[in-house]
DNA sequence: TTGCATTTCCGCACTGAGTGCAGTTAACGT
DNA sequence: ACGTTAACTGCACTCAGTGCGGAAATGCAA
């Protein structure tokens, strides 16, 4: 990895340890690009460089938590069912939850609440790797699945765990707590998949 | 219903007529907020105070569809399921379908394919619709359904279709053919809905 | 019709996101 | 050490969206 490339790690990194602090300082609408290039000693014209937008802030690597789940597609075992491989997939993105603690998380979870333009992007995030997932679903299940019925399936485990978890999370006062959130998402996915639980198909 | 408020109507909907018109021919990026407010002869200043922003423009009337779905739980005859109930709802909602002809119903769906601020709109609206539809089916079913359970069912329901209709209308050059696109419709209701056809929970 | 209150309209000035361009600086490979 | 390539950054710009204040239109009562 060359010095260039670790720089540029190194700047996107602060760019994200500035903006996370000036949010938690002074809120999202309130804090400007302007200042958090400045934070991070970088020209905001150069900000645009590294994330094409302010909301992209919040989800720095979203990439990484698709890819861990078309891994757990990849990794399955020949007997397994769709509906099961599925399961596990979207079982280690949650597990992925490092992502849990750490502030810059429960911003994300705060301002996916409550503010729209990030909540959009959010929406958009998921759909697209709820996308990208169900492909390889199908891919991995040629014979059971076409990629209208893969998306259809993956469709309706996220939809059913997020609409649970956004409920449960309105709910959760202190989304800076780990536990609580761990909690809800636990609870989230064991009723949004009971109805799978008994007789899948 | 006064002057005012007839006027007001009128205004709004010369502004959808005149943003259809426009992005149809220059485009969705291409037109500015000032070249719409102008053909609908109002000030910029004032487009404002029927629209919040110009995504707005193309989900004109999403309450009512909402409201549909809502009169359809209400509607429930005694013996029918959660499931059921819902599925009902959902049909009505996909049957609103004076709404797939029209012009703005194919930029619209063009333009979630395409344009990312107009999905991350569309799926906020989308998101906030199952939550309302949520709600009441809950307060339908209270033996039956608690609010998380509710959200999720619903969740899955909504979630399983989108995503398949999402494949589908990835597919149809024409979205302006509401043929092609109710097919779709139909299509992804049938795929999404199979795993529940049989035995329902 | 007149007079007054309320609502709507709309110009102006402003902030902030995001882009294109062009010049400079810094890292790279040789 | 040197030319090449990529990154940085200031500048000028467009456009979305907001706050404010005055002007115009509407509603209502006498």
């Amino acid at each position: 990895m060359s010095l260039r490339d670790r720089k540029r790690v190194r700047t996107r990194q602060a760019l994200v340890e500035a903006a996370t602090a000036l949010f938690e300082r002074d809120g999202y609408d309130e804090t400007t690009i302007a200042d958090i290039a400045a934070a991070a000693e970088i020209g905001t014209r150069t900000f645009f460089s590294y994330f094409p937008s302010k909301e992209e802030l919040l989800f720095p690597e979203s990439d990484a938590r698709v890819q861990a789940a078309v891994d757990a597609i990849a990794d399955r075992r020949p007997h397994e069912s769709p509906a099961e491989v599925l399961l596990r997939a979207l079982h280690r993105v949650g597990d992925d939850s490092d992502d849990l603690s750490g502030r810059l998380a429960a911003l994300r979870l705060r301002y996916i609440r409550d503010i729209p333009a990030v909540r959009g992007r959010a929406l958009q995030i998921q759909t697209d790797a709820q996308g990208e997932i169900a492909r390889h679903l199908a891919a991995a299940f040629p014979e059971q699945l076409d990629e209208v019925g893969a998306a259809a399936l993956t469709g309706a485990f996220v939809g059913a765990i997020t609409a649970a978890l956004q409920v449960l999370l309105a709910d959760v006062d202190r989304l800076d707590d780990p536990a609580a959130v761990q909690a809800a998402v636990q609870k989230a996915t064991d009723v949004a998949l009971r109805p799978w639980a008994t007789g899948a198909p």
